[in-house]
DNA sequence: GTAACGCGTAAGCGGTAACTTACGGAGCAT
DNA sequence: ATGCTCCGTAAGTTACCGCTTACGCGTTAC
Protein backbone atom coordinates (compact mmCIF):
# COMPACT_ATOMS: atom_id res chain seq x y z
CA UNK A 1 0.00 0.00 0.00
CA UNK A 2 3.00 2.15 0.37
CA UNK A 3 3.67 1.94 -3.32
CA UNK A 4 2.07 4.61 -6.21
CA UNK A 5 -1.03 3.11 -7.95
CA UNK A 6 -0.66 5.29 -10.97
CA UNK A 7 2.76 4.42 -11.21
CA UNK A 8 1.84 0.61 -11.15
CA UNK A 9 -0.51 1.33 -13.84
CA UNK A 10 2.01 2.73 -16.13
CA UNK A 11 3.59 -0.77 -16.84
CA UNK A 12 1.20 -2.24 -20.01
CA UNK A 13 1.76 -5.40 -18.67
CA UNK A 14 0.36 -5.04 -15.39
CA UNK A 15 -2.93 -3.08 -16.66
CA UNK A 16 -3.06 -6.25 -18.81
CA UNK A 17 -2.61 -8.42 -15.41
CA UNK A 18 -5.17 -5.67 -13.67
CA UNK A 19 -7.55 -6.32 -16.91
CA UNK A 20 -7.58 -10.18 -16.09
CA UNK A 21 -7.58 -10.17 -12.22
CA UNK A 22 -10.30 -7.63 -12.59
CA UNK A 23 -12.39 -10.28 -15.06
CA UNK A 24 -12.23 -13.41 -12.97
CA UNK A 25 -9.93 -13.62 -9.92
CA UNK A 26 -6.91 -15.98 -11.43
CA UNK A 27 -3.65 -17.72 -9.99
CA UNK A 28 -0.43 -16.62 -11.02
CA UNK A 29 0.32 -18.91 -13.47
CA UNK A 30 -2.78 -18.96 -15.04
CA UNK A 31 -2.34 -15.06 -15.21
CA UNK A 32 1.14 -15.39 -16.38
CA UNK A 33 -0.14 -18.07 -19.30
CA UNK A 34 -1.07 -15.92 -22.74
CA UNK A 35 1.29 -13.21 -21.43
CA UNK A 36 4.94 -12.95 -23.47
CA UNK A 37 6.51 -12.93 -19.54
CA UNK A 38 7.99 -15.61 -17.24
CA UNK A 39 5.89 -16.66 -14.29
CA UNK A 40 8.57 -14.93 -11.61
CA UNK A 41 7.98 -11.66 -13.76
CA UNK A 42 3.99 -11.51 -13.25
CA UNK A 43 4.90 -12.69 -9.53
CA UNK A 44 6.71 -9.60 -9.09
CA UNK A 45 4.21 -7.31 -11.40
CA UNK A 46 1.18 -8.68 -8.64
CA UNK A 47 3.47 -7.80 -5.96
CA UNK A 48 3.34 -4.57 -7.13
CA UNK A 49 -0.21 -4.18 -7.49
CA UNK A 50 -0.45 -5.11 -4.23
CA UNK A 51 1.81 -3.04 -2.43
CA UNK A 52 -0.73 -0.37 -4.36
CA UNK A 53 -3.97 -1.20 -2.97
CA UNK A 54 -4.93 -2.46 -6.60
CA UNK A 55 -4.90 -5.94 -5.99
CA UNK A 56 -5.32 -8.87 -2.80
CA UNK A 57 -4.80 -12.34 -2.79
CA UNK A 58 -6.29 -15.04 -0.96
CA UNK A 59 -4.92 -18.30 -0.75
CA UNK A 60 -6.68 -21.32 -2.17
CA UNK A 61 -4.88 -25.18 -1.13
CA UNK A 62 -1.44 -24.67 -2.94
CA UNK A 63 -2.11 -21.34 -5.00
CA UNK A 64 -2.72 -17.73 -4.76
CA UNK A 65 -5.66 -16.34 -6.20
CA UNK A 66 -5.43 -12.92 -7.07
CA UNK A 67 -8.28 -10.45 -7.33
CA UNK A 68 -8.67 -6.68 -8.09
CA UNK A 69 -9.59 -4.67 -5.47
CA UNK A 70 -12.60 -2.14 -5.88
CA UNK A 71 -11.59 0.30 -2.90
CA UNK A 72 -7.78 0.85 -4.72
CA UNK A 73 -9.70 1.65 -7.69
CA UNK A 74 -12.14 4.16 -6.61
CA UNK A 75 -9.53 6.68 -5.12
CA UNK A 76 -8.14 6.47 -8.90
CA UNK A 77 -11.28 7.59 -10.37
CA UNK A 78 -12.46 10.22 -8.11
CA UNK A 79 -8.99 11.64 -9.00
CA UNK A 80 -9.09 11.00 -12.71
CA UNK A 81 -12.51 13.00 -12.13
CA UNK A 82 -11.66 15.80 -10.75
CA UNK A 83 -8.86 16.11 -13.57
CA UNK A 84 -11.39 15.65 -16.23
CA UNK A 85 -14.39 18.14 -14.74
CA UNK A 86 -11.68 21.11 -14.03
CA UNK A 87 -10.92 20.04 -17.81
CA UNK A 88 -13.89 20.13 -19.01
CA UNK A 89 -14.84 23.42 -17.51
CA UNK A 90 -11.85 24.99 -18.58
CA UNK A 91 -12.57 23.77 -22.46
CA UNK A 92 -15.94 25.36 -22.14
CA UNK A 93 -14.99 28.30 -20.53
CA UNK A 94 -12.66 28.82 -23.38
CA UNK A 95 -15.34 28.17 -26.28
CA UNK A 96 -17.24 30.42 -25.17
CA UNK A 97 -14.88 33.57 -25.26
CA UNK A 98 -13.96 32.62 -28.20
CA UNK A 99 -17.26 32.53 -29.07
CA UNK A 100 -18.07 35.92 -27.69
CA UNK A 101 -14.95 37.36 -29.59
CA UNK A 102 -16.62 35.98 -33.56
CA UNK A 103 -18.33 38.87 -35.89
CA UNK B 1 -0.53 10.96 -29.43
CA UNK B 2 1.72 8.20 -30.02
CA UNK B 3 2.52 7.67 -26.72
CA UNK B 4 0.80 5.86 -23.87
CA UNK B 5 -1.36 7.74 -20.89
CA UNK B 6 -1.49 5.65 -18.72
CA UNK B 7 2.40 6.05 -18.30
CA UNK B 8 2.47 9.62 -18.62
CA UNK B 9 0.25 9.55 -15.50
CA UNK B 10 2.74 7.41 -14.48
CA UNK B 11 5.03 10.01 -13.11
CA UNK B 12 4.06 12.21 -10.01
CA UNK B 13 5.61 15.19 -11.44
CA UNK B 14 3.66 14.86 -14.78
CA UNK B 15 0.56 14.59 -12.66
CA UNK B 16 1.18 18.03 -10.95
CA UNK B 17 1.53 19.33 -14.36
CA UNK B 18 -1.13 17.81 -15.60
CA UNK B 19 -3.35 18.83 -12.38
CA UNK B 20 -1.82 22.52 -12.25
CA UNK B 21 -3.08 23.03 -16.19
CA UNK B 22 -6.75 21.21 -15.57
CA UNK B 23 -7.05 23.90 -13.06
CA UNK B 24 -5.84 26.66 -15.26
CA UNK B 25 -4.24 26.58 -18.19
CA UNK B 26 -0.64 28.04 -17.61
CA UNK B 27 2.72 29.11 -18.96
CA UNK B 28 5.81 26.71 -19.14
CA UNK B 29 7.49 28.99 -16.89
CA UNK B 30 4.24 29.30 -14.84
CA UNK B 31 4.09 26.02 -14.33
CA UNK B 32 8.04 24.91 -13.40
CA UNK B 33 7.35 27.83 -10.25
CA UNK B 34 6.88 26.11 -7.27
CA UNK B 35 7.97 22.71 -8.81
CA UNK B 36 11.43 21.34 -7.68
CA UNK B 37 12.29 20.58 -11.45
CA UNK B 38 13.85 22.71 -14.00
CA UNK B 39 12.26 24.63 -16.98
CA UNK B 40 13.51 22.38 -19.43
CA UNK B 41 12.46 19.32 -17.12
CA UNK B 42 8.62 20.52 -17.83
CA UNK B 43 9.08 21.50 -20.89
CA UNK B 44 9.71 17.31 -21.93
CA UNK B 45 6.95 16.49 -19.30
CA UNK B 46 4.57 18.57 -21.60
CA UNK B 47 6.16 17.04 -24.15
CA UNK B 48 5.15 13.80 -23.16
CA UNK B 49 1.51 15.28 -21.91
CA UNK B 50 1.30 16.35 -25.36
CA UNK B 51 1.72 12.89 -27.13
CA UNK B 52 0.28 11.18 -25.05
CA UNK B 53 -3.21 13.25 -25.77
CA UNK B 54 -3.64 14.31 -22.30
CA UNK B 55 -2.77 18.29 -23.12
CA UNK B 56 -3.13 20.76 -25.83
CA UNK B 57 -1.27 24.11 -26.66
CA UNK B 58 -1.95 27.37 -27.84
CA UNK B 59 0.40 29.90 -29.14
CA UNK B 60 -0.13 33.44 -26.82
CA UNK B 61 2.43 35.89 -28.06
CA UNK B 62 5.83 34.56 -27.01
CA UNK B 63 4.67 31.90 -24.88
CA UNK B 64 2.82 28.65 -25.01
CA UNK B 65 -0.60 27.91 -23.27
CA UNK B 66 -0.68 24.09 -21.80
CA UNK B 67 -4.58 23.34 -20.74
CA UNK B 68 -5.79 19.80 -19.83
CA UNK B 69 -7.92 17.89 -22.63
CA UNK B 70 -11.12 16.26 -22.01
CA UNK B 71 -10.78 14.08 -24.75
CA UNK B 72 -7.77 12.49 -23.50
CA UNK B 73 -9.21 12.08 -20.36
CA UNK B 74 -12.27 10.48 -21.06
CA UNK B 75 -10.80 7.69 -22.56
CA UNK B 76 -8.88 6.59 -19.48
CA UNK B 77 -12.10 7.23 -17.47
CA UNK B 78 -13.78 4.59 -19.45
CA UNK B 79 -10.93 2.15 -19.12
CA UNK B 80 -11.04 2.62 -15.76
CA UNK B 81 -14.61 2.38 -15.15
CA UNK B 82 -14.64 -0.96 -16.72
CA UNK B 83 -12.02 -2.14 -14.43
CA UNK B 84 -13.79 -0.98 -11.20
CA UNK B 85 -17.00 -2.31 -12.03
CA UNK B 86 -15.77 -5.68 -13.13
CA UNK B 87 -13.53 -5.84 -9.75
CA UNK B 88 -17.14 -4.62 -7.78
CA UNK B 89 -18.98 -7.54 -9.29
CA UNK B 90 -16.47 -10.43 -8.57
CA UNK B 91 -16.23 -8.73 -5.17
CA UNK B 92 -20.11 -8.64 -4.89
CA UNK B 93 -19.81 -12.34 -6.09
CA UNK B 94 -17.32 -13.66 -3.52
CA UNK B 95 -19.08 -11.82 -0.44
CA UNK B 96 -21.92 -13.73 -1.57
CA UNK B 97 -20.38 -17.06 -1.42
CA UNK B 98 -18.34 -16.84 1.48
CA UNK B 99 -22.53 -15.67 3.11
CA UNK B 100 -23.52 -18.70 1.98
CA UNK B 101 -21.44 -20.97 3.62
CA UNK B 102 -21.87 -18.75 7.14
CA UNK B 103 -24.17 -21.12 9.59
C1' DG C 1 8.42 -40.75 2.63
C1' DT C 2 8.92 -38.97 -1.91
C1' DA C 3 7.80 -36.67 -5.89
C1' DA C 4 5.57 -32.95 -8.23
C1' DC C 5 3.17 -28.64 -8.27
C1' DG C 6 2.56 -23.59 -7.32
C1' DC C 7 4.67 -19.82 -5.78
C1' DG C 8 7.93 -16.16 -3.89
C1' DT C 9 12.52 -14.15 -3.88
C1' DA C 10 17.56 -13.18 -4.70
C1' DA C 11 20.98 -11.84 -8.03
C1' DG C 12 22.15 -9.72 -12.05
C1' DC C 13 21.75 -7.42 -16.48
C1' DG C 14 20.20 -4.29 -20.39
C1' DG C 15 17.39 -0.53 -21.47
C1' DT C 16 15.43 3.66 -20.71
C1' DA C 17 13.23 7.34 -18.14
C1' DA C 18 14.01 11.67 -15.67
C1' DC C 19 16.96 15.22 -14.85
C1' DT C 20 20.68 18.60 -15.54
C1' DT C 21 23.47 22.13 -18.21
C1' DA C 22 24.17 24.44 -22.49
C1' DC C 23 22.71 26.25 -26.65
C1' DG C 24 19.81 28.43 -30.38
C1' DG C 25 15.62 30.37 -32.22
C1' DA C 26 11.09 33.09 -32.30
C1' DG C 27 8.46 37.12 -30.41
C1' DC C 28 8.04 41.85 -28.25
C1' DA C 29 10.16 46.30 -26.65
C1' DT C 30 13.42 50.08 -26.66
C1' DA D 1 19.32 46.59 -34.87
C1' DT D 2 19.71 45.13 -29.96
C1' DG D 3 18.47 43.33 -25.93
C1' DC D 4 15.30 40.54 -23.13
C1' DT D 5 11.78 36.90 -22.52
C1' DC D 6 9.91 32.48 -23.24
C1' DC D 7 10.60 28.35 -24.99
C1' DG D 8 12.27 23.87 -27.35
C1' DT D 9 16.08 20.67 -28.16
C1' DA D 10 20.73 18.26 -27.95
C1' DA D 11 24.00 15.90 -25.19
C1' DG D 12 25.20 13.46 -21.24
C1' DT D 13 24.74 11.38 -16.65
C1' DT D 14 22.43 8.68 -13.09
C1' DA D 15 19.14 5.84 -11.19
C1' DC D 16 15.53 2.81 -11.58
C1' DC D 17 12.49 -0.60 -13.98
C1' DG D 18 11.30 -4.83 -16.09
C1' DC D 19 12.98 -9.14 -17.21
C1' DT D 20 15.39 -13.71 -16.87
C1' DT D 21 17.63 -17.56 -14.56
C1' DA D 22 18.28 -20.06 -10.37
C1' DC D 23 16.97 -21.47 -5.99
C1' DG D 24 14.11 -22.65 -1.79
C1' DC D 25 9.82 -23.20 0.78
C1' DG D 26 5.08 -24.86 1.65
C1' DT D 27 1.30 -27.79 -0.14
C1' DT D 28 -0.99 -31.66 -2.40
C1' DA D 29 -0.72 -36.39 -4.48
C1' DC D 30 1.07 -41.11 -4.94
Amino acid sequence: MTADPWAALGDPTRRGILARVAARPSSVTDIAHGLPVSRPAVSQHLQVLLESGLVDVRPRGRQRIYAARPEGLAGLRAELDRFWSQALANFKHLAESNYREQP
